[in-house]
DNA sequence: ACCACCATGTAATGGGTTACATGATTTG
DNA sequence: CAAATCATGTAACCCATTACATGGTGGT
């Protein structure tokens, strides 16, 4: 696919473990390609849109399987902004911080109603009767899963933040 | 405090939420102090064991102030490594997966253990009858409840993902 | 006409990691 | 005497973000 093509697809499926920037997507694409691991082809489109669409080579499935062969044995380190705010918040106005939590009760809000809305029965027509897709399809719903847990828990976090600030 | 004073600390207080390397940490002081946020001074311990310690400056504390004082208005964005490679491992061998997710779910379990350990009865001793303190400690405890919650959504995660892999 | 979306790139900067480098003190 | 801990720094590199930059298509 093209490098346009892939942000989108990150939008909406990994987006919410990972993501990138299309300027990011665009350089490590060339470099990728310079590495062997994809190649490239320009798609004029007739009416002149040039999209460069790019196809993975058995060189780079080889490096992907060799990266997943290799197990992850360290917990990757988070690094949530919020959490930080909340640590040296005690010199600041309470109403200032409970003012903040609940803007992002609402955005967590939202972002669970996402997730529940992309819910895997959506997505089953999409996988059909291809048992390969089906397969896949249980790990692409275990990370939806992660991202629905990870949205209940911060709300739940939120709310009970918020309780032990308006009891101070 | 000093660089190494800092790291300490930050290992064991906001270390699951916010962490930086040695050379980081050294490196960002001296900027900071640059920048007239910090002073520091050098101590000769009588045995020559030289310890840079630093002291936050007025204009430091007005700066902390300031980025408390604008509120963070976009979600933070996670980047988990461990469901990345979830979403790839539909072309992986289903124990070797789960082998990582065992591996994964022993060093969940041990973080929470160390979280439920640091509990907030247990610095309360520390806080004494000091009420600025007391204030504070809310808000470090909020951001330890949170390691807590994080820690059970990803055991609770685990062992649903772990469950669904044996049933393929 | 303007806006949203399609589509692609480069450049500058900033933040973070790994590796290199040194040396004292304390504990088993 | 070896290992762990105290204590500090620099350099190279890589990754990620923001800003700069361009131009076409389709709908209201």
């Amino acid at each position: 696919m093209s490098g346009y093509d892939l942000k989108s697809l990150m939008e909406n499926s990994t987006g919410h473990f990972w993501h990138a920037y299309h300027s990011q997507i665009y350089t490590t694409l060339r470099k990728l390609e310079e590495d062997g691991a994809l190649t490239s082809e320009e798609i004029e489109d007739d009416q002149k849109l040039n999209r460069r669409v790019y196809t993975i080579t058995n060189a780079g499935k080889a490096e992907l399987y060799m990266w997943l062969k290799q197990s992850l044995t360290e917990m990757p380190q988070v690094k949530e902004e919020l959490l930080v705010r909340i640590f040296f918040s005690g010199s600041r106005n309470t109403e200032d911080t409970l003012r903040e939590l609940r803007h992002h009760h609402e955005l967590h809000t939202r972002q669970l109603a996402l997730y529940e809305s992309l819910s895997p029965h959506h997505w089953q027509p999409l996988v059909g009767n291809n048992p390969d897709l089906a397969r896949e399809a249980v790990y692409w719903a275990s990370t939806l899963n992660f991202g629905i847990r990870y949205e209940r828990l911060y709300l739940a976090w939120l709310e009970e933040t918020m309780q032990q600030l308006q009891n101070l």
